[in-house]
DNA sequence: AGTCATATGGTAGTCACTACCAAAATCTTA
DNA sequence: TAAGATTTTGGTAGTGACTACCATATGACT
């Protein structure tokens, strides 16, 4: 790796740090971008060639660990899709895992803050529809439309315990681990715990 | 009623059919306030007077949608809970019926438009919670945490629900009605005709 | 050292959005 | 209906996110 890419990887790192700690001290909106380069010692332009919105700024820790996950599911042989579904919920959640502070920066942040709580939301929509993509090519092919509804479900549900698991994860001090969460999320759904809409009996 | 309200409706009305009319005509990135102020003959400080933003522009009729539905869940009597949930579904899908060009242009914009789109899935978002927190007046008061969990996750499903078949809707031509679908949504979750994650048997 | 590719900082400009004020329209009451 | 109180409106001035563009500086390669 040539000093270059070196020093990209330096500065893209202290941006976003300058970022969170100007955003933590004073509040995402009496936060300038200006300030924000300011504090990493680069211009406004040099700061939007890495970031594309000052949201993007908080989000893209998020935005990676979702796009690997999905890149990874990618990758993986083929497997009954509740194993699938499972396998790419507990591999989102190891990778929110390998940094706390920064998720639950990210989450405050979006409690607090309007733009970056919608940001936050479309990710996670483009997360499910990527997931979506992916489980449909491991559904039959002899009713497309059907493959694909059930593909959207599946995809919501998962996302649907991702985040609500994680949601409770960044309140809770950290005596608890997500993927227990999760695991209780999926038991809940798959023995009835949750009652889904229609069911004959509560 | 006064001829206040009766003109203060009149306008907002002209504003947001304007402004669709020239974010369908041109783009929503490609038409800024003032021309959509302009086009209903109103300066652009009464637009904003009307409208949060330029996004609320196109979202409010969902809002509306939305919002009415929680308002009418929590006027419901007590019900089982798979009951209520098929019925706020029921309620959103209706509510939304009512103007079908409509949702059919926002749905399109939010497609086209990344800050639509975002829009779009934090008022998605802000319903879910909104429905969780109904939801858990209706559970049992022994194990809070358990009883949050469950309602966040019900809202998840069923927010799930709503979105997945209002998209295969709009995308649809008009042949298909939105609640035929979202019946046959709840009854391939019941069957496991969807596959829930972690469940032992496809 | 010299050349090439890329990274950077600065300038000028657009546009969404806010705060504020004076004028116009509507409502109220005598 | 006239006078006053209240609400609605349009305009002005300003902030700040973001873009397009260009000249300069910096690391890469021979």
């Amino acid at each position: 790796m040539g000093l270059r890419e070196v020093k990209r990887e330096r500065t893209r790192r202290l941006i976003a740090d300058k970022a969170f700690e100007l955003f933590s001290d004073n509040g995402f909106g009496r936060t300038t971008v200006e300030q924000i380069a300011a504090a990493a010692e680069v211009g406004p332009s040099t700061l939007y060639r890495y970031f594309p919105t000052k949201e993007g700024l908080v989000l893209e820790f998020v935005d990676d660990c979702l796009a690997d996950a999905v890149d990874w599911f990618h990758q993986q042989p083929a497997m009954h899709l509740p194993d699938g579904l499972r396998a790419v919920i507990e591999r989102v959640l190891e990778q929110l895992e390998r940094n706390p502070e920064r998720i639950r920066a990210v989450f405050d942040l979006a409690e607090q803050t309007g733009s970056v709580s919608a940001h936050l939301n479309e990710l996670i929509w483009r997360f499910r529809t990527d997931l979506a993509d992916e489980l449909v090519r491991r559904l039959p092919t002899d009713d497309p439309r059907r493959s694909e509804f059930v593909a959207a479900l599946s995809a919501g549900i998962a996302m649907n315990i991702i985040e609500t698991v994680v949601r409770v994860w960044v309140d809770t001090p950290d005596t608890v681990e997500a993927k227990a969460l999760a695991r209780r999320a999926m038991r809940l759904l798959c023995t009835g715990g949750v009652p889904l809409p229609g069911a004959q009996d509560a």
